[in-house]
RNA sequence: GCGGGCGUGGUGAAAUUGGUAGACACGCCAGACUUAGGAUCUGGUGCUGCGAGGCUUGGGGGUUCGAGUCCCUCCGCCCGCACCA
């Protein structure tokens, strides 16, 4: 009775497959463990040997909890909907449908042959309608949202607009658009079209637009892998930026959650911080920088500078509003008097650096009052500075002091001004704020709760920097502290603020610049050694703190998308700055002492500021904090937070994809679950089944397939949307599905999902890290924060398999000739090496006759052998059809079996580490199943197991091996498990006791699982093997009570000795000495010290 | 350039907390059984040396009784991001 693997697994395939086995209930009285591999998207080159890794980990994993005792869902489903298929149906005419259900029989096939425990019942097809019906479900809850920033959370937005009609939009920056501003009333007065704009541009789900590549030629819109080296990649056709309505999910919104809740999860370091650079939040502050010769009076008022600049003075002075009204005007808490500013601002300073009593503890206790608004200190109004002044409720506090007295001037015409300009002050004397803080901070409190407060505010906020005129760069910087060392600003060559400040003189030269960046393809971006270039705009811009004039240049360095699109340039701190200044020439201000050289920017973040006004002497950290607090009362400045991250385009104009449930009534956008104005009638019902199409080009105007299909598009009611969803869709909430997967009311149930709630060990490759782990996250907190889910992660533990590498064999040519030779001679000839296919050489040795066979080209073919072989070279590389190294697991699978291929796979080496497939080393793995069922059965005598009672030794072996396998697994390391098998057969080599081999059939289950149930079955037990229990292993067995101890002299180990494993030192030390060799290596000498450490080593120190 | 990971025999690798480096396999060598071996079994196999021994975890340095493991430094490889302010 040998080892039958092809008969054995077969059967037992067979068995589970009748019994349901792997069918998984919601069983809530046993504890939950949720196992999970990536979806697969089936492609039509089925799998390889590299795919199945991460499959048979989870597996195991699976199996193990199992006899563990857990309820264990452990579910595959197929990421259907995608390009591939449609690609294929625009060569082939085959519809995706039909290609992509033969993929995935192939898939399924494939996956069965390995003998996976997933619980087929469950499976889940996004391209199923009754599966995209719930992911057109929750792109409607998306829709139907907006994020409240004050709460942290998604709300519906049926709640946002009961806000508007109580308070506008006051309290809630609109996300698309800061500048975006209404109350109540004009609210009310808003058409239907006009309020659900606004609502678009608060909504998680909204339509905005993007610049997608379009192509002429093709007529379509392609993705940006499709576009390759600034041309199409399918007929290399010219392609251009084109500008379209685009759905896209704010996931910027939740970028901080995404952020910070890293820190809760299991995965590895790689992983999260992969997500973080992604994610790309950086602190800083922006800075707004006024353009210096906007304003004639400040010119006028500063003469000298005028002079000096007159020939800078930028077109936009001239042709004055004009040219700035696209540029940001000045904002409103810029309420000094322009005439006035700079006189004042010194004055300012130094009453800053010397508050009376009263007013320091007064503005702490203000700042520590959490009051819910800002206060600004000193700060300037039109002639005059208010001690303290909250700007959004226009209330100014004064501390009787010095400043009445120093100012001197009529409290009258003060007053007069103050409430003119809308502000109502409080008053408190210095005893008062000394002696009564908590009355004081009472008092202003009940007035900045005070309706007429907020009426106020209403009533004058636009009356501040309206009209001014005046414009600003903002800049956007991590490094507030290096303000003093501010020698130019760059703005990106896009900027819309170039046109404007650029001067008569410049002008040719900016537009050369700017031709320049234009002719320059991202593929000479990316390829060009880093060399400077730039152009200056002859404009200057004033520094906040200290009025220098600041040239402003463009340079191709500063990119239009990120940040503001502008910076300020600090060559003594930067390293780009300071190659920037170097090259053209521009002065630099050392603010770092000796640490600058003058060569190199000093751009650590450890150090001390010097040079720098009132930073100078502060750490690096502290000058941070000191100079955004400034520039935010001075108002030149706010603390800000950036974030790399960027929506998420939702749409493709592709057929092969999830419809959007969405209808344009007159242009409008409505969710078709939306109800008609005074009806009950909804626009339509889920789900939207996308449509069977006679082909696959694209609609006019770059829009998707579907545009074409006229009675589809065209409703009784309204138009719908031609897009559709993208292939990240409906991976980004399958693993709630698969809770519920038939579930014809809701997505998944809140009992189920409560039950099964996160995903326990999620196991996939690396190349998922910022797009399906990161959409999937947020799609789980937004529909956490809905309350339609009771957990915000998805993924608890996360973990990355390695690659599976192709081992590519080589023949080499001789050139110019058919003869080819062998590896070890080809030094000897000038030779062509050429890849030859790895499944028709054993190890390294070619199959001629296979070769011969391979290309007619061959047929001829002449060889020079070495030892009478054919030696191929050999070379590891990604294991693709294109390099003639993919090994099929059909083929190994019905050579060895799918037992020895799952251990095999595993004994390879860790899981998350990638290395080559060898072929030649799986028959180790075979021979131990074979030498482990010899245990169990002999090729003559059939069943030999026995009812002997187990020796010592025996049970010793047996209970490591529990222990081993069980803490391997828990540590997912597979490889490690399976030498211990190995070890543990070969130790019980002899031993045929049914009282060993009972439970090591059990334990072995996980990995092989097919030989563990035929064991199990033919040892006489009932049902399957996986009902068993994972043994527990008795402490008796697996500690020893002696230990061999390596004994070493000064470190080296020199012999062994055994001792009981709780001897004592003294007794120890004492036999120790006296041994021959330990006495032969002391050469005499008396040993200085004597380390014992229990259960580990001795260790003689001369 | 920045961030992360890694570097151990001819090969895949092991060493879980600082405690006998190379477990377990592949390959290779020798042998047994055999008509045969791409079956099975036994023994050997880091390098060096006749040997006692010496050397050895990418290189150099350090901490320690003791370092593959910790620290510094240099080199190389892999992955991610990349004129990211």
């Amino acid at each position: 009775m040998e080892y039958n693997f092809r008969e054995i697994e077969a059967g037992r395939k067979k068995y589970w497959n009748e019994q349901q086995v792997y069918k998984v209930t919601n069983d809530t009285s046993k504890p939950k463990c949720y196992i999970l591999d990536m979806f697969p998207y089936p492609s039509g080159a089925g799998l390889h040997v590299g795919h199945p890794l991460g499959y048979i980990a989870s597996d195991i994993y699976a199996r193990y909890k199992r006899l563990k005792g857990y309820n264990v869902l452990h579910p595959m489903g197929f990421d259907a909907f995608g390009l591939p298929a449609e690609q294929y149906a625009i060569e082939t005419g085959q519809h995706p449908a039909v290609t992509t259900e033969k993929n995935i029989a192939r898939y399924r096939e494939q996956l069965d042959n390995i003998g996976f425990c997933y619980d087929w019942s469950r499976e889940v097809r996004t391209s199923e309608p009754n599966y995209y019906k719930w992911t057109q479900w929750i792109f409607l809850q998306l829709f139907h949202s907006w994020y409240d920033r004050s709460q942290q959370k998604a709300r519906p937005i049926s709640e946002l607009v009961a806000e508007f009609e109580k308070g506008g939009n006051i309290n809630i920056t609109c996300p698309a658009d800061e500048a975006v501003e209404f109350d109540a009333v004009q609210w009310g007065n808003y058409s239907e079209k006009e309020q659900r704009d606004i609502l678009m541009q608060y909504r998680i789900a909204y339509q905005g637009y993007a610049q997608v590549w379009w192509c002429e030629a093709l007529g379509t819109v392609l993705a940006n892998d499709e576009v390759v080296n600034g041309v199409s990649e399918r007929g290399g056709h010219p392609v251009e930026r084109k500008n379209m309505r685009q759905w896209f999910l704010r996931i910027t919104e939740y970028a901080d959650r995404l952020l910070t809740s890293l820190n809760t999860l299991d995965w590895s370091e790689a992983m999260k911080e992969m997500q973080r650079n992604w994610i790309g939040k950086s602190n800083g502050a922006e800075v707004r920088f006024r353009l210096s010769n906007l304003s004639p009076t400040l010119s006028k008022r500063e003469g000298d500078v005028a002079q000096t600049n007159a020939r800078d003075l930028s077109p936009a002075l001239s042709k004055g509003e004009g040219g700035v009204a696209q540029a940001r005007v000045e904002p409103g808490w810029n309420t000094a008097d322009p005439l006035l500013y700079g006189s004042i601002k010194d004055f300012r300073k130094d009453l800053k650096n010397n508050l009376t009593e009263a007013e320091n503890i007064l503005w702490r206790q203000l700042k520590a009052s959490q009051l819910g608004v800002k206060f600004r200190r000193q700060h300037i109004i039109g002639r005059f500075i208010a001690d303290f002044v909250c700007l959004p409720k226009n209330l100014i506090i004064e501390v009787d002091g010095k400043i009445h007295e120093q100012q001197k001037e009529a409290d009258a015409s003060r007053t007069e001004y103050l409430a003119e300009k809308g502000f109502r002050v409080m008053r408190f004397t210095n005893e008062e704020v000394i002696a009564d803080l908590d009355n004081v901070i009472r008092k202003i409190k009940t007035e900045l709760t005070s309706p007429q407060s907020d009426n106020e505010v209403r009533n004058t906020s636009l009356s501040f920097g309206e009209g001014r005129g005046e414009v600003f760069i903002p800049v956007f910087t991590t490094r507030p502290d290096t303000i003093f060392g501010v020698d130019f600003m760059v703005l990106a060559p896009e900027h819309a603020l170039v046109e404007d400040i650029t001067t008569p003189e410049q002008k040719q030269a900016i537009d050369e610049y700017r031709q320049y960046v234009k002719s320059r393809s991202e593929r000479e971006r990316m390829s060009e050694v880093k060399q400077v270039t730039g152009c200056f705009t002859g404009a200057y811009a004033i520094h906040p703190l200290t009025d220098r004039q600041i040239p402003v240049w463009i340079s191709e360095y500063v990119l239009a998308g990120y940040g503001t699109g502008a910076i300020m340039g600090v060559p003594s701190g930067d390293d780009r700055d300071h190659a920037f200044a170097k090259h053209f020439d521009i002065p630099i201000t050392n603010i770092f002492g000796d640490k600058y050289t003058g060569e190199a920017a000093y751009s650590s973040k450890t150090g001390t500021i010097e040079n720098s006004d009132f930073l100078t002497g502060m750490s690096i950290a502290d000058a941070t904090e000191a100079a955004i607090e400034e520039l935010e009362d001075i108002g030149a400045g706010t603390r800000k937070v950036n974030y790399r991250l960027r929506d998420a385009g939702f749409s493709r104009q592709r057929y092969w994809g999830e419809p959007f449930p969405v209808m344009y009534v007159d242009d409008i956008p409505y969710g078709i679950d939306e109800p008609l104005i005074n009806s009950d009638w909804h626009l339509g019902h889920l789900p939207v089944e996308l449509p069977i199409v006679e082909n696959y080009k694209p609609g006019p105007e770059g829009q998707g397939p579907l545009a074409n299909i006229e009675d589809w598009v065209t409703t009784p009611i309204g138009q719908r949307e031609t897009n559709t969803m993208p292939g990240y869709a409906g991976s980004s909430w399958y693993f709630l599905r698969y809770m519920d997967p038939h579930n014809s009311n809701e997505f998944a149930s809140r009992p189920a999902t409560d039950y099964w709630n996160q995903v326990d060990l999620y196991i996939g490759g690396t190349e998922h890290a910022v797009g399906h782990l990161l959409y999937s996250r947020m799609w789980t907190k937004a529909l956490y924060d809905l309350g339609h889910i009771g957990f915000d992660e998805p993924f608890k533990k996360l973990l990355n398999q390695g690659m599976i590498q192709g081992s590519t064999r080589f023949v080499y040519r001789i050139s110019d000739t058919n003869q080819f030779v062998s590896a070890g001679l080809k030094k000897h000839y000038d030779i062509n090496p050429i890849r030859v296919d790895v499944n028709m050489v054993d190890g390294v040795e070619l199959d001629i006759e296979a070769f011969k066979k391979w290309r007619p080209e061959y047929a001829d073919a002449e060889f020079i052998l070495e030892d009478g072989k054919y030696i191929c070279g050999a070379e590891v590389e990604k294991m693709s059809k294109s390099k003639y190294n993919v090994v099929n697991p059909d083929d190994i699978v019905s050579q060895y079996g799918a037992d020895t291929f799952r251990m095999y796979e595993m004994f390879l080496g860790p899981i998350d580490v990638s290395k080559p497939w060898d072929t030649k080393g799986i028959e180790g793995v075979h021979r131990f199943l074979k030498k482990m069922w010899r245990l169990y059965a002999d090729e003559q005598k059939g069943w030999i197991v026995n009812d002997e009672k187990a020796t010592d030794a025996e049970l010793r072996i047996l209970h490591k091996t529990i222990k081993k396998i069980g803490e391997d697994i828990e540590r997912f390391s597979f490889n490690t498990a399976v030498s211990q098998f190995m070890i543990c057969v070969n130790e019980l080599s002899g031993c045929h006791k049914r009282e060993i081999l009972e439970p090591l059939a059990v334990i072995i289950c996980p990995f092989a699982p097919h030989i563990a149930e035929e064991l199990w079955h033919k040892l006489g037990n009932e049902g399957t093997v996986l009902n068993a229990a994972f043994p527990a292993y008795e402490q008796r067995f697996v500690t020893d009570n002696t230990k061999v101890y390596p004994v070493a002299v000064n470190g080296k180990t020199r012999i062994e000795m055994e001792f009981p494993i709780d001897a004592e030192q003294a007794s120890v030390e004492k036999e120790v000495l006296a041994n021959d060799t330990i006495q032969k290596w002391l050469e005499g000498k008396d040993p200085k010290k004597f380390i014992y450490v229990k259960g580990k080593m001795i260790n003689v120190v001369v």
